[in-house]
RNA sequence: CGGGGCGUAGCGCAGUUGGUAGCGCACCUGGUUUGGGACCAGGGGGUCGCAGGUUCGAAUCCUGUCGCCCCGACCA
């Protein structure tokens, strides 16, 4: 395995085989039977539950509560909202029938034609219409408001093209749907979600985010603006991780949700939604990974710390006594920690095995080291090993892994600053743009521009980024016209 | 929906001018091993995607059909 991907990251030749590879010999996920469709593993999971509780608990840090919508949507409702139909029309899986009879002419089952539904339904791509359908309902009065509901779910989206993780025709998210009197109100949660998630990525996934606005082609269906959070692959391309949208009044228009102000007139409700998706493990599993598998930053790891003894025959129940000790002592601490003594793998298997699975830290004990009252450490960021004392080695073992955290993170930094480019000549950047990296250009603001680019280079506007000075705009080098904003275009998944 | 490719054991593949269906990995049994993916011996497992046709004989040739993968358009 380690010499595949060694193989072929050097080549660069297909980044999304070597992607592919790892994300099945790792046991994080494999193509379902069903077309499109993902089975996440046990392994990959445990990490998708990890993200879960952490955001989970950040916006409950904001005010917001969970709750749950149904699945299937009456095909009117879709329809209501002119712009949002048009982006996901050509993607929704229709449900037209409740029933099914044994085959008249032969085996197994058929639809029965008599069961068709009078309405279909619709199941979800994105939950905004039936949530603003049941908003009605419960929005009245400004004292009503605000509504902060999230939900943590699966939609479904049918995609023409799918990978692991990437795009899937189901996939597991959170959707936050909020509810306000004022447009400001809106506008402020859609941007400090922005913000949640943007902290997030860089504190528990340690990938660095890009925060900007998108271009109007690239808007959500439905929004007025659209926020999001951009990271850079080790290929070089973006991966649009998550967005927050700023929905106006336009779904508050849609279903007819009014609720009376402070100064007794009726009005409609302002709107913002928010998503992250199960794609953040692939941007975790692109961003950090190497030749010898995944590297899980330590705040995702399911494991931290595994533990491995090297023994001889029935010699196992010395280590167990000392390290399953140490096991304790560390998990005592907090630290997800797995003691290995399975006798039906070899040490040489269980290293290469859970370097792949990216175990931040790994100890080894040996009978040199029992003799000698050591145990060899290697960490997974680096791979460099190095032999301790084993008395008091817990007390090193949790700074050690937010040195690797900080580390994990400052390489993934490093490398996007070492591709993130300006240009201003047309003819060298669609030369460079197919390497890969962050292209920061001026842009003259038309659709046209935006066009010609994708048409010449397939690389796209991600994002007008903050934190990046919008001063001194020169021409847009596509077109010679003055620009109006400074963005970062790249290729993207 | 366009352009390319592939369907043979659980997975990855070979199979020449048509002639007894093979290899590696995985699996099972026994033994020796165990400081970087162990070795030896033995064993089980397949209507060659499906349906026709040509032929004494088809995984192989022909026709049809179904499914999957890759590259585009669509997209988080």
């Amino acid at each position: 395995m380690a010499k595949e991907l060694k193989d072929l990251t050097k080549r660069s030749v297909d980044y999304s085989r070597w992607y592919n590879e790892l994300v099945v010999k790792a046991d994080l996920a494999e193509q379902a039977d069903v077309r499109g469709c993902m089975v996440i593993k046990p392994y990959g999971y445990a990490i998708w539950e990890c993200i879960q509780q952490n955001l989970d608990a950040r916006f409950k840090a904001t005010g917001v509560q969970n709750a749950y919508f149904p699945m299937l949507i009456p095909k009117s409702y879709l329809s209501k909202e002119a712009d949002h139909v048009e982006g996901f029309a050509k993607e929704c899986a229709v449900v037209t029938h409740y029933r099914l009879k044994a085959n008249p002419d032969g085996d197994g089952v058929v639809v029965d034609p008599a069961a068709k539904l009078e309405e279909e339904l619709i199941i979800r791509p994105t939950s905004e219409t039936t949530i603003w359908n049941t908003f009605r309902g419960w929005i009245h009065s400004w004292r009503d408001l605000p509504i902060l509901c999230n939900q943590w779910c699966n939609v479904m989206r049918w995609e023409m093209r799918t990978r692991l993780f990437l795009r899937t025709s189901e996939f597991l998210w959170q959707e936050g749907h909020t509810a306000h009197a004022t447009r400001q109100e809106a506008e402020d949660r859609a941007k400090q979600m922005l913000e949640v998630y943007a902290d997030f990525a860089k504190d528990i996934l340690a990938i660095p985010m890009v925060r900007g606005v998108k271009s109007e082609t690239e808007r959500f269906a439905g929004a007025l603006d659209t926020y999001t959070i951009e990271a850079m692959m080790q290929d070089g391309k973006a991966l649009q991780s998550g967005t927050s949208h700023f929905l106006g009044q336009n779904f508050g228009k849609a279903f007819d949700v009014k609720f009376v102000n402070k100064e007794n007139k009726e009005e409609y409700a302002w709107a913002s939604s928010w998503g992250v998706s199960t794609r953040l493990m692939g941007a975790l599993i692109m961003t950090h990974s190497d030749d010898n598998g995944l590297v899980l930053p330590p705040h995702v790891a399911p494991v931290q710390v595994v533990i491995i003894p090297i023994f001889k025959g029935d010699e196992v129940d010395k280590f167990d006594e000392v390290l399953g000790g140490l096991a304790k002592k560390l998990s005592a601490k907090g630290i997800r920690v797995k003691y290995d003594n399975a006798d039906n793998k070899r040490p040489g298997f269980k290293f290469a095995d859970y370097e792949l699975k990216g175990v931040p830290i790994r100890l080894v004990m040996g009978g040199r080291d029992l003799e000698n009252g050591t145990i060899e450490l290697m960490r997974r960021d680096t791979l460099e090993k190095e032999t301790l004392s084993f008395d008091g080695i817990e007390e090193r073992i949790p700074s050690l892994l937010e040195e690797i955290q900080e580390n994990i993170y400052n390489k993934a930094l490093k490398h996007r600053e070492e591709c993130t480019y300006t240009c201003s000549n047309y003819e060298d950047f669609k030369q460079r743009v197919k390497e890969g990296g962050f292209f920061i250009c001026d842009w003259d603001g038309t659709a046209e521009t935006e066009a010609q680019i994708k048409a010449d280079t397939q690389a796209t506007i991600r994002c007008i980024p903050y934190g990046v000075s919008q001063e001194n705009l020169r021409t847009d080098m596509v077109s010679g016209k003055p620009a109006v904003a400074r963005v970062i275009i790249a290729r993207s998944y």
